[in-house]
DNA sequence: TTGAAAGCGTTACCAT
DNA sequence: ATGGTAACGCTTTCAA
């Protein structure tokens, strides 16, 4: 039924291993020799079983990528993570197998990862004392990750993210140089902190940072995953008791579109009476808002090359390489300007 | 290093075949024996390994899913459709693993295929002439597939695909009963019926065939896949030379945002002066807009699933179920109203 | 009911 | 440079 490697060195009239070596090169074949395994491979339309090597080689050229299920599903920014990863694995000969786990079931995933199928794991959306990381890091399986947790042990693993210190300051920045003196940071929901998720923390922290840094009114407001959350987070900006900001950065993208339809119930408009900074998002999403917003976009597809591309590191060399911290690139869509000189004084007074 | 069977054999004192047995149940093996294996394996903490177990029973447990890659990216409800798959894998003891092929990649696809590392491939945004599904077929591949081809043949492979007829019925009758007279449908780009795309084939015939049913007139357009396309589509609808819809379906996600965005520009009221009703669509995207859109939700999860589940028939029985069509499924977020016979006549007045 | 042994299709090592 | 053969860790006959 299926050709194998013993068919094609009949066919060759050369021994089984000497095929194996004439196909994979790991040990040296005379020209003449190789050139016949070649023909004989062809005509026979060989393709060698991944299972076979992979039992044989104890390297079965699978990795793993675990992205926790909830009932949000895969947003925009966490798929082309996804298809880079699966991109640069299949671009480096080794396939991707998807483990949707709920984030705390590390028992179930590491069931998984004993099973030998996979030669490494990835870990999506890791947080401060993900679990996950360590059961697979005590279980032996080379990890690679995506966020960081707060364990010292987790330092030396192979680690990719967001650089959330400079996408805050390039957007810090940019506002600014617009002129800009009271941004406002919509980050996501109160409990995030809580929980340890990263990127809410280390951009909560970048921000203040940032607008510190450039001299600037910073206030930052929680906000919850939803349409909702968003219109309550800058009805608060804007009602509250201090003065109004003439520019908000959002990061959770569900209150961002909250941001837009509040704008536009308030027949404010983008960005002459306020500039909107959609931060660690993807120009996809933001372009379907009206006005579309200028963005940060997220580096999923690089990051996702780049954690399998650590990850490979680690299989073959046993040492992991640096940490990658890449920041979002500004994607201009007009949602920023010049800061409102005139409203700016007018919101100040109650 | 790992724990194998002999080891769980050694300890309980048993045959190696006899661990295989109490464990999998392929032969019956007596209670007392069954529970010195068991407490072996656990013991010593032992896992199957996969890929020996696949080499030896030709079934390796995993199952591919081949999605097209193009600039576009994963939309979100392609993505529900493959954490849908990857969901119920999960569920059958199967794992799934992602292979990202351009469309025209039929060689590719094939040579990963004979590899022997899936036991099946599912094939996403399947079209009427294609290539990957006759090359697999060829090859002896199983297949199931998202979709359908114009290929009589394939016909008896496993098939599941959006019920596109009973969609558009839904959609026209909904806004039939609101009162509607004129409705329209933005369609897929043009080029896309050329391609034998088959959403937007079956769904044109559906939306001509529902409107004629009710005894309503119904306009198409075919739209570029952008917020410009939208936006151009609605202009001709609203400034055409034929009288004004009070009601349009759209199905192409991205020119959805476009209509939204020309109605705001021109400050129509949804679903006041239009209503809106996107088809094929997901309430985590159509909920973005301002105002959200009622939307009709395309069943992803359910048919990914159902995707992993007529392939393992396959595999299991040697015969493909019977094809399942799933209708999408109406989420009302009011943007579909009354149909305004006031300005209807008005309208239709140039 | 259980044990022994022959594969599954490779890689890797040891001779030659 | 090449051939033979023992793993790899499991499933599956075939005997007992």
């Amino acid at each position: 039924m299926v050709v194998t490697m013993q068919d094609v060195a009949r066919r060759a009239g050369v021994a089984l291993s000497t095929v194996s070596a004439a196909l994979t090169g790991a040990r040296p074949v005379s020209v003449a020799t190789r050139a016949r395994v070649q023909a004989a491979a062809a005509d026979l339309g060989y393709r060698p079983n991944a299972l076979a090597r992979g039992l044989a080689s104890r390297r079965s050229h699978v990795l793993a990528l675990t992205h926790p299920v909830g009932a949000a599903g895969l947003s925009r920014t966490s798929a082309e993570f996804v298809m880079g990863a699966a991109g640069a694995a299949q671009e480096r000969g080794y396939q991707l197998v998807l483990w949707p786990f709920a984030a705390d079931d590390a028992e179930g995933l590491v069931d998984v990862a004993r099973q030998g199928l996979a030669d490494g794991v990835i870990v999506m959306e890791v947080h401060a004392g993900d679990e996950r990381v360590r059961r697979l890091r005590d279980a032996g399986v080379p990890v690679a990750l995506i966020g960081r947790t707060d364990v010292p042990a987790d330092a030396d693993l192979p680690t990719v993210d967001i650089d959330f210190a400079a996408t805050l300051a390039g957007a810090v920045d940019h506002l600014a140089d617009l002129g800009h003196r009271r941004v406002a940071f919509v980050n996501h929901a109160a409990h995030r902190v809580a929980e340890g998720h990263g990127p809410t923390v280390r951009a909560a922290a970048a921000f203040a940072a940032a607008t510190a840094a450039r001299g600037l009114a910073g206030v930052q407001v929680c906000a919850e995953e939803s349409v909702a959350g968003g219109r309550a987070a800058l009805t608060g900006l804007l009602d509250g008791p201090g003065p109004a900001p003439t520019a908000v950065i959002t990061m959770n993208e569900d209150a961002t579109f909250g941001v837009v339809a509040e704008l536009a119930a308030r027949r404010l408009a983008v960005p002459g009476a306020l500039s909107v900074l959609a931060v660690v998002s993807s120009p996809a999403v933001a372009g379907q808002t009206v006005p579309p917003l200028t963005t940060m976009h997220a580096p999923g597809d690089r990051l996702g090359r780049s954690a399998v591309d650590a990850l490979l590191t680690l299989l073959d060399t046993g040492a992991a390489p640096p940490a990658e911290l890449v920041p979002c690139a500004l994607v201009d869509s007009g949602s920023t300007g010049p800061a409102p000189a005139a409203r700016l004084a007018a919101a100040g007074t109650p």
